[in-house]
DNA sequence: CGGGGCTCCCTTACGTTGTAAGTCGGACTG
DNA sequence: CAGTCCGACTTACAACGTAAGGGAGCCCCG
């Protein structure tokens, strides 16, 4: 039978790094970041490690594996509050504002990733997105349940918090690489003959549309998410109390 | 020059109905509902169609602005109450709580379809999925207008709404067709002799999570949603007094 | 010291995909 | 009846995911 994987290869005899899965994983996720999903091609990534696509199958199960390890990796970044950033004072209250704005982070660091996140169905039934990984949900859980949570007060919080994330944060990262990731060529005008209807003539029928445009276009996803978040707190508040 | 499309190319000269843009858009939300979005291809279908691949090009610009056109045809079965659907009483509560439940009805439907819903890039940076046609958001803005919003308060809900209806249903129709997706075979155990983690042994590192496991399974997510567009509802109340 | 076995990557190959380009019969228009 | 054009088919190609096997270097054990 064979030995359950050395896992340190000792120093390899080329100059070249030697691939890992961390690393294959790792270039993948800067690939999507950079190039969009679609980008993310078995030979694409292979070409970028130096290495023909048939050498990842090695570390890889296959183009939904990396995926799902892509998901798992930047799920894994999300960091529980612990002790270290919470004054002991704060509450359960500061524990999901400081986690909120860590998932926030996630979501605007890596936008074109995100809906991978948000819509890949979780290994568990009972994992959510964004907040979908064992270790994020139990340290989540504990974190209610030792500021004063019960278990079905924590459950719920669990799925309000995540619909909440979900909900604000996959419409934030979407804005944010918005023209990104068709990255089409400007596309030159073409035939002029036929009139494509453009964004401008086709608002003509809407009046409330072109009159509230401008300020459908103002971006305040900020002020959103952080009034929302609020409300949310308040009405976990509510449910705590009675 | 060509004249501007037929439209109606009367009779068709063999039995078969003939293709229509309408026709294939439809054919391509089956697939979807059923197969799942991968199986969505041009080939098959147009073998459901009883047509080759290449002739739905003549309708439909590649895959892409078919799923576009998927996405809204789907978007454009959502129902905005008129006066028919509402007594006159009834305020800006109720119109709200039955578009949201119209959009639900849509995400339960189709399940595998709503996912592309929820990330597909709109045309306009603007339209929020899942409201993300320009006569569902002129008429949900009209609707609010005409029963006391003035603008901004028209476009903050408009925020709002779109932000809850995408969080809460893109979980509920994940679970909805949770094992629908992937249609893999039942994957016949193979070799027993690694020990493939299961997510049995895998929990034994969390004891919050093997603890609560069974309260995390049970499906509230109708209540849930009921609550939560209460609870928005209340919100937008709130804002809209001050 | 030498050979067997390993790890790691490469090579080749196949089926499927999206789609560009050209073909061609029938029906309508003049 | 000739011309035009619509609407499907045919062929073709590059890129994709991945199955299968090969071979170079290293290590361990005799």
């Amino acid at each position: 039978m064979p030995s359950p994987r050395p896992e340190v290869p000792s120093a390899n005899h080329t100059d070249r790094p030697g691939l890992t899965r961390a690393r294959i994983v790792a270039t993948a996720v800067d690939l999507i970041d950079t190039e969009g999903v679609a980008a993310l091609t078995m030979r694409r990534l292979g070409a970028r490690l130096d290495v023909e696509a048939m050498s990842l199958y090695r570390y890889v199960n296959g183009r939904e594996d990396l995926l799902e390890a892509v998901v798992d990796a930047l799920v894994d970044t999300i960091e529980i509050p612990g002790p270290g950033q919470l004054q002991p004072i704060d509450g359960w209250q500061a524990f999901l504002q400081v986690l909120a704005h860590d998932v926030r982070r996630l979501a605007l660091e890596h936008p074109a990733a995100f809906p991978l996140i948000a819509t890949r169905h979780p290994a568990a039934p009972w994992l959510r997105p964004p907040l979908r990984s064992l270790r994020v949900v139990e340290a989540f859980l504990d974190g209610l349940r030792s500021r004063g949570f019960n278990d079905s007060q924590a459950v719920a919080a669990y799925r309000s918090f995540t619909s909440f994330l979900l909900g604000h944060l996959l419409l934030e990262s979407a804005m944010q690489g918005a023209d990104m990731s068709p990255a089409e060529e400007p596309l030159d005008e073409g035939d002029a003959d036929l009139p494509n209807q453009d964004a401008e003539l086709s608002l003509a029928e809407y009046p409330t549309l072109t009159r509230l445009r401008s300020a459908l276009t103002e971006d305040h996803t900020e002020d959103e998410f952080e009034q929302a978040l609020e409300h949310l707190l308040v009405r976990l508040d509510l449910e705590l109390s009675q």
